[in-house]
Parts: structure tokens; sequence; C-alpha cells
DNA sequence: AAGGCGGGGAC
DNA sequence: GTCCCAGCCTT
């Protein structure tokens, strides 16, 4: 039998599981965990509800955006129930600011299902649990091992990351074949008396010490028996795809103020980003030439077409930029002034009927569901109130 | 299999 | 600036 040359292209390497390496892995973890673990809102908690509720908000966000969320969101909804019978509005409200809004719409829709089909309860198994709406793979193993002792793999981006390390796994993980792999892998990893500290202390060692770009080496309690560790390359894993390259976007947005009171849309659409949020009524520019100026004739066109409101776009008041994935924004908001019985009167009817027009004032509009974009344009609103005296 | 979906923390 | 986060859903 030949040794492959040194030429000879990359191959995977055969993964060892020894049941010795195995439960080295766990013991080791579980010690570290035991000593390290953070004081976090849903580990002080059996509740499965709240257990499911910090699993919804922590997807793809970090523990410590996701912790005055929660709080604030389990003293609104502490039960199921309660969740269950709450309107969409007031759920997509407490979690405005957090992203990812789908998130708040599964959680109450798989809120209802639970006290619909599950009596209330939320289901021990893996199968059932990835019924509910927002449920995956990743949550379904969370939430069956964390909040029920079931045996089960979690594998997250930092369970990624741990594993393609601990085992030099060359493969790209982004597909659904070799998520599939490292979730068998996991779960030959699991300690059968320990599932859920187990998962969390993968991820918290992914987190804390196993990071992304400057993992903590001699700190780790799996050095030992990590391969990359002892090749010493342990960035070079797991392998990362090639990402999309980021999007300028111009937008205009209206500021369009009557009295004490401006002018606010609903974002339509059963789907999109946004939808059924709250708004100053803005929209996308098209790029290049002269962007400024298009800007405003944007704007104008589409509060007339939009909305049947004439309005004047005047001077630019503010700039926001936020960025979104692979999208890089630049919001201009303009001030617009509406002459003396123009616009509409208290009986806003909107040339389109799915798009609802409201004039409100800047506190009622601080009780809508706001994506974090406007909620910035409506604190330069109040502090340019407070500047002016109201 | 690829793209959409938001926002922020860490560097 | 960059990367990536306790992912999931739709097409």
């Amino acid at each position: 039998m030949p040794r492959p040359s040194p030429s000879s292209p990359p191959s995977v390497d055969p993964v060892r599981l020894t049941p010795r390496r195995v439960r080295e892995i766990g013991s080791r973890l579980l010690e570290w965990y035991d000593r390290e673990k953070r004081d976090l809102p849903w580990r002080r908690t059996s509740d499965p509800y709240a257990i499911l509720v910090s699993e919804f908000m922590l997807q793809q966000t970090q523990v410590a955006t996701a912790i005055p969320y929660y709080t604030r969101f389990l003293k609104e909804f502490p039960t199921v129930q309660a969740l269950a019978s709450a309107p969409e509005q007031e759920v997509l409200r407490l979690w405005a600011g957090l992203g990812y809004y789908s998130r708040a719409r599964n959680l109450r829709a798989t809120a209802n299902r639970i006290v619909e089909a599950h009596g209330g309860k939320v289901p021990d198994s893996v199968a059932e649990l990835l019924f509910l709406p927002g449920v995956g793979s990743y949550m379904a193993g969370a939430v069956a091992s964390i909040a029920h002792g079931i045996v089960a793999a979690a594998v997250d981006g930092n369970v990624i990351r741990v594993l393609s390390r601990l085992f030099r796994l060359k493969k790209d993980p982004s597909g659904p074949r070799v998520r599939r792999e490292l979730e068998d892998l996991d779960m030959a990893l699991v300690p059968r008396d320990r599932p859920g500290d187990f998962n969390q202390a993968m991820m918290e060692l992914g987190a804390r010490v196993c990071a992304p770009a400057a993992p903590d080496c001699p700190a780790c309690p799996l050095r030992t028996v990590c391969e990359a560790a002892r090749e010493g390359n342990p960035t070079d894993y797991p392998f990362k795809p090639r990402r999309a390259e980021t999007v300028e976007v111009e937008e205009s947005c209206a500021m369009v103020r009557r009295g004490e009171r401006y002018l606010v849309t609903q974002r339509p659409g059963q789907t999109g980003r946004y939808r059924s949020m709250w708004e100053f009524p803005h929209i996308e520019v098209a790029k290049g030439g002269k962007t400024a100026r298009r800007a405003k004739q944007t704007l104008g066109t589409y509060l007339a077409d939009q909305f049947g409101i004439e309005v004047r776009v005047e001077e630019e008041w503010a700039e926001i930029r936020h960025q979104v994935t692979h999208h890089k924004i630049r919001k201009r908001v303009f001030r617009c002034s509406v002459g003396e019985g123009e616009g509409r009167a208290e009986n806003d009817e909107p040339k389109v009927e799915e798009t609802p027009v409201r004039w409100l004032t800047l506190e009622e509009i601080a009780a809508l569901p706001l994506a974090a974009p406007q909620k910035r344009i409506l604190e330069l609103l109040k502090d340019a109130e407070s500047f002016f005296g109201g």
C-alpha cells in the first residue's frame, strides 16, 4: 500500500471515534462547563416554554443582544397561553429592533400550535418539535435536550466550528449533507446522562474559547483531544464558502409633519422585509447620476402615487446608515411640507387600500412595531422636538 | 442549492 | 472595514 504522495489532493481525515475519545471529550467539556458557565436568564429556569423563547431569540443573535429582549418578552408573555392569545402586532412590538421578524411570527404561531395540539405542553420529541413553525433541526435538538433531557444533537454555528476543528473536517458545512454528517457525529458525542448541558457547553465553548478568529487554545478543555490544535492551525477550520458581495442601496424617507402629527404607514405584503411593521414612508432610489436630486423626485412621486398625498419635498434633514446582511443602506430623510388643505384631512383614505396611512404623534408612533432604522429616526425627531421646545 | 431575512458585537 | 452570530424558510 503506497503512502499518498505530498502532491496528492487533500482528503478528509477519517474521524476516529473511539469510546475512550468520546468519553474524554464529554467529561472534559462538562467539567469545564460546570466551572465556567455564564449565568444566563434562560439557565435559571426549567420551564420549556421559556427555553423555547430563548432559542427563537438566539437564532443568528448573540447572547448579549438577546438578553434584554428575552426578559421583556417573558414578562409580557409569561406563559405559552399568554403568547398564543396575543395580537401579532403586540408580539412584533416586543421583538422590534431584534431583527428577523419572521421569528416573532413563527414563535407566536408555534405557541398557538402548542396550545391547540399539544395541550399547552412543549413537545419533547425531536420529530414533534420539527413540525412547529420556525423550528428547524438545530432548535428541535436544542429544545428536546435542554428543556426535556432528551439525547439529541444540536448543531449550530458554534458546534460546526468546534467539531470541524476537533476532527479537522475540511468539507463545506453549509450544505444539508455535510450538516447531517455533523449531526451524526455530534449525536455520537452527546453523553447520555447530560445531553442539554453538553449541547450548551459546546456552544459556550464555541462562543468564548473556540472563537472564529482568535481561539484561546491554551484555555480550552479539549486542547489535548483537538486535532486542529495539535496541527497548530485551528483557524483553517471550518471551511468557509464565499460570501455574497456587499450591495449599496439608496433610500429616501419622508418626514411629513402636520402639527404634532407625522405620517406613518404600515408595510404591506405577505412576504418580504418588515411586513406589517410601521415606518416613515420610504422607498428605494435607483442609483447612478444625480442621486441626490433623484432621491427627492422619487419620494414625491411615491407619496402621491401610493397615498394620494401631494407634498413638497424640502431639505434633507437627516441621514441614516445601516447594514442588513449584504446590503449597505443609506437612507436620506427629507422634510416634506403639506400645503393648507392639501394632503388629506382627518379621514385618510389611501388610494391603495392595503397600505394603511396614519397621522400620529411621536408618542403614538413609539408604541408601534418599528424596525431599528425607524426607531433611530424616531429618536432623532424626539431630540429635535425637545430642542425646539415641541 | 441558493437566496432572503436585520441587527449588532467583536476585532 | 471584516466576519459571524444558540437558523429557518422559500424557491
